[in-house]
DNA sequence: TTGAAAGCGATACCAC
DNA sequence: GTGGTATCGCTTTCAA
């Protein structure tokens, strides 16, 4: 069904047709009612594919996220969907499952559909990768790598930051026997967090004591990390999670072994989701927070939705930390 | 960036390019290498609007769901992800919101991109798309609508008979006082839930009370449900919830009042999601098997990839009750 | 083994 | 107001 079979139904050139469509030039009331006829007679569907071949540009956004099963990343292509739909944008999406080479396959994607824009969400990065779109044409936004300017435009978490506070918290408490859970992808961001809860805890207590363990970004993920730290002698009096569904994954380990929340260990995770609120105990954590960050997202790459474009800025986005219930003065040795 | 450009930079016609890209045909070893160099030296990537537009066909998937928030939705969505990109098929997904104006968009939108096969799984489901879609071409799965047959294959899942199997046990433990909470989606298959739970509980035991809330499909639904039954009189011994992801929202609600479970009031869910094991308690739940679905989808919307294809059919999904540490005895009234 | 050229289904510019 | 037509970037015969 095309755009010619309509028009020769309606007895108008394609050119009428294309304006009925896309509500753009005069139309007279009677051929506009033609075409419409026509279109719904036919149960007519424009070809997308064509129309941006034809059109030039996209109004689609790409976002590439490592983890959707993560609802810290399902927030913000939540957010940026908002946005998008608002201002009459699509939006796909991609999840690379932490994988480097899922997430060059993404990109290629990604370009080869000519989004508009394209955010890169992910803790897997590449600096080819890296190099190759901040070289491209395209509005990219990218998470913790790269550098702003240009057509780049950059969002920072402050984890070190957060992390501070967060540990500050709990060396507060009197905890000194320290465990930390991460996961596999061994990368930058993630990494970081476990580097920084390292120099946080050591430069306010140089003496105090850091074991980790790490597995898959999961609620599983979290309960087997459990068990690997919990392996080895005496629990550690507060558990650093990288993140609250990890967290919550450990707690049920805990909650098995009889091990009380907080009064014999504490935890904590990190990014606040909803689901931090609602699990037992609810989770003191660091929050976030993703609808700012979507938001960011969506300006940068569609400058002129906003007066107050961010493209090729970057954006430091600072945690903040929630206390809870899961936390508490360290048990005594 | 455009095949022609590549095609000029290798001294070949952009016949031959194209050969190199998709592998066809036979390509002499020095051009294929003087391609490939073009290529990668323009750092070209090949328009996909105008690679379908030509081809005619698209090997990309549209999964369009209610709610990617509900882990219900994202593991099918998941599940079909995993067989598309086995076989080199992408997949586009959109979320509804259980908004049926959304739907439409969607599928249209759908539609538009000309996708090779697309599912629709959502509970907000309306004739006029029924129909609309089963006059199509293109290979559809309906979720609990629609009729077999043609291009359409239909998954149906028993909801009455997880339902029955979920009262039958809540009844032998003694249970007479029954909360229901659901969503606002006060259509087909959610509906049929709770009608489902009100037949069954009076077949087992007429003279048992139900009382009903709803609020969104949402942790914080499931709490603000919880609030709405609880605000008249005494607490029901055993609550219902439509979903897992409600049923916990609820848990924290009876948390919060001090109400233990099973012990004060028993809870179930609905789906099994992975969250329903690591909730405290864990919650007794009925299995509807995801990947099932998201298999049956792939091979219904892309026969050739099987042998066995399911294209025309209609599966039916039989729920099994799960029953985890969220429900015991009713207490004495 | 390679090239020329006819589409695919829209958009948009230029006439009338 | 409306129609003709070049064009977007690729695939795919048909010839050479």
């Amino acid at each position: 069904m095309s755009l010619e079979q309509v028009a020769k139904r309606a007895r108008v050139s394609t050119a009428t047709v294309s304006r009925v469509l896309n509500g753009l030039g005069v139309v007279k009331n009677s051929t506009r009612a033609r075409v419409m006829k026509a279109i719904t007679e036919l149960n007519y569907h424009p070809n997308l594919h064509a129309r941006s071949l034809a059109g030039g540009r996209s109004r689609t956004i790409g976002v590439i996220v490592s983890n959707l099963d993560n609802p810290f990343f399902l927030d913000i292509y939540r957010a940026v969907e908002t946005d998008c739909h608002a201002s009459g944008y699509e939006l796909v999406v991609a999840n690379t499952l932490y994988r480097s080479e899922q997430l060059a396959s993404s990109v290629r994607l990604m370009i080869g559909r000519r989004v508009a824009g394209l955010a890169v969400i992910v803790s897997e990065m590449n600096d080819d990768i890296v190099r190759e779109l901040s070289e491209s044409a395209i509005p990219i936004v990218f998470y913790d790598v790269g550098t702003p300017g240009g057509n780049i435009t950059k969002i920072r978490v402050n984890y070190r930051r957060g992390i501070e506070k967060l540990v500050d918290y709990l060396i507060a408490l009197g905890h000194r026997d320290f465990g930390f859970i991460g996961h596999h992808s061994v990368l930058a961001p993630i990494d970081e967090r476990r580097r920084a809860a390292f120099d946080a805890i050591h430069a306010a207590c140089p003496e105090a004591k850091v074991r980790f363990a790490a597995d898959a970004d999961s609620l599983e993920g979290g309960s087997q990390a459990a068990i690997e730290l919990l392996s080895s002698g005496a629990p550690p009096t507060a558990i650093i999670c990288v993140n609250d569904l990890m967290a919550v994954g450990a707690m049920k380990e805990l909650r098995e072994r009889e091990l009380r929340i907080p009064q014999d260990v504490s935890i904590t995770g990190f990014d606040n989701i909803k689901l931090a609120e609602f699990c037992c105990p609810a989770l003191t954590t660091v929050n976030i927070p993703r609808d700012t960050i979507g938001h960011h997202v969506f300006t940068s790459l569609v400058p002129e939705s906003t007066p107050t474009s961010t493209q090729g800025k970057e954006l430091i986005v600072t945690p903040e930390l929630m206390v809870r219930d899961s936390t508490g003065p360290a048990r005594r040795a």
